[in-house]
RNA sequence: GCGGGAGUGGCUCAGUGGUAGAGCGUCGCCUUGCCAAGGCGAAUGUCGCGAGUUCGAAUCUCGUCUUCCGCUCCA
């Protein structure tokens, strides 16, 4: 493959209609991003094969779908309100901005954890110790400011009576406050796990390659409930489950690796990433988590609510561990973008622009064109209508045919009909395959058990 | 928020004070028997927005908005 870069890949996006700038015609706005007609096609395939995998094919495994909005209790009792912020300081000098946090920590050669500081306590660290603006050099910084990621709104009618509450900025809290409500009503017995799929926020100042670093974006997180002592078994096995997942998507294994963090939340007990090879640098594509006990714990805390799981034959009670395994899945998008976009120089020297993506996740799996428009047309509009019952499928008449086909390489599509005049004689079209260009004979009545083999 | 680029048809850009252009793409007709062919025709722009200078501004000045790249992270 050709150097491919990320601006080649964008304009695809929105020339082809995967992918536009959100909001464009008002000049857009940073960091969002809508999906068009072909984008949504590859996302809800996506989706499906995750949920197939974690809820379908699992036993004791449960999806749910949340509300966005949660009482805001959750959010202080998972620690978002009081930590998922970056203290900002700015030099006067230079007007350089750091993380307040950092400065501290590589000053004092990771002697001093801010995490324990209070902001006036790491403000004043940083004046008493005349800590030098790391670009400058000199020492004249503003107080430090709270830059918190949680989106903010608020209910209720009056002003007097507004409540403030948060978009949630992950899926997860979901399945932690309705871990009884699951358990309950499944008659669930550990381990077992929940899914779900859905939007989260976050207040991001951070410009994002494309779509990687979005304001608004989607996960699928799957919260997985065994007893202490059983949590790193688990959280290996779903080390291998994420690689699997990527493997699944047409990633080839030699772009995928494990990152694992050396520094830890503080709610973890191990934590590690999965990397995928973008254009722009190995990125994070999904993470594993060993939460232990402290979510539920917490939720135990700030709702009063016994949150103990009764194991049924020992008659123990007691909070079990979680181990988190979370996806993005713009990022499982891009990846399976960029990893599907090439420009192929053909054998006569003419090159092509083609997405090599699985046919299972393609937009469309079948494109019908009639060979020429005259006379063929409304067989092969009739035929697109069969055929359009059991797939996606896309009609085009417009061009010759080598520009017909073209375009269909452009975004993916892995097979295209033809239809001749032989067909209107003995109903037989041609197959052109994607990738190896190659073209087969086949009847009408054989065509949705051989698109059927191809696109699962 | 700071620093640095950039805003002219769908896309890539040309146009430095005097009637808004090209290529590609799109659409229609003709042609075309299978890999971006050809011919004819058409549509798409108050040149990001607002002031100012000028007889006259895409072009000069000021302001403003948006966006992109770095700094700050993580799904």
């Amino acid at each position: 493959m050709n150097q491919i870069d990320m601006d080649k890949i964008v304009a695809h996006c929105k020339n082809t209609g995967f992918i536009f700038p959100g909001s464009e015609i008002y000049g857009g706005l940073a960091n969002s991003w809508d999906y068009g007609p072909l984008g949504i096609e590859l996302k809800n395939n996506i989706k499906k094969l995750w949920w197939e995998k974690f809820i379908q094919n699992r036993i004791n495994s449960f999806g749910i779908d949340c509300a966005i909005l949660m009482n805001p209790k959750v959010w202080e009792a998972s620690g978002h309100v009081a930590s998922f912020s970056d203290p900002l300081i700015d030099c006067k000098e230079c007007k350089s901005r750091f993380r307040a946090d950092n400065l501290i920590s590589s000053y004092s050669n990771n002697n001093v954890n801010p995490d324990l500081l209070s902001k006036d306590e790491m403000y004043k660290y940083i004046l008493e110790n005349k800590i030098p603006c790391p670009v400058c050099k000199k020492s004249n910084f503003t107080p430090i400011r709270e830059f918190n990621l949680l989106f903010q709104t608020h209910r209720g009618v009056t002003k007097e009576s507004q409540q403030d509450i948060y978009l949630r900025p992950e899926t997860a809290q979901g399945q932690y406050v309705n871990f009884l409500n699951v358990q309950r009503t499944m008659r669930a017995k550990l381990p077992f796990g929940i899914g779900q799929i859905g939007k989260a926020f976050r207040n991001e100042i951070t410009p994002g390659n494309f779509t990687f670093r979005q304001i608004e974006f989607e996960q699928m997180e799957y919260q997985f409930f065994c007893r202490e002592g059983e949590d790193e078994k688990y959280y290996k096995e779903f080390k291998q489950i994420s690689k699997d997942f990527f493997v699944s998507l047409g990633i080839p294994e030699d772009k995928l690796k494990f990152h694992d963090h050396d520094k830890l939340a503080f709610y973890a007990k191990a934590a590690c990433d999965l990397y995928y090879k973008f254009p722009f640098g190995w990125d994070e594509v999904n993470g594993i988590h060993n939460r232990t006990n402290y979510d539920l714990t917490r939720h135990q805390q700030y709702s009063g609510k016994n949150l103990q799981y009764l194991d049924p034959v020992t008659n123990e009670k007691f909070i079990p561990y979680v181990i988190e395994n979370s996806y993005g899945l713009d990022r499982a998008i891009l990846a399976v973008i960029c990893n599907s976009y090439d420009v192929e120089t053909l054998p006569d020297g003419d090159t092509r622009e083609i997405m090599h993506i699985l046919p299972k996740l393609a937009p469309y799996k079948v494109a019908i064109l009639p060979l020429v428009k005259k006379d063929l047309s409304e067989k092969a509009l009739q035929l697109y209508s069969s055929i359009s019952q059991k797939f996606r499928t896309v009609y085009d008449d417009t061009g010759s045919i080598g520009k017909r086909y073209r375009r269909q390489d452009q975004i993916g599509t892995p097979l295209c009909i033809t239809i001749d005049y032989d067909t209107l004689n003995d109903n037989s079209v041609t197959v052109r395959d994607r990738d190896s260009m190659k073209q087969i004979r086949l009847n009408i009545d054989t065509l949705e058990d051989y698109i059927n083999k191809i696109v699962k």
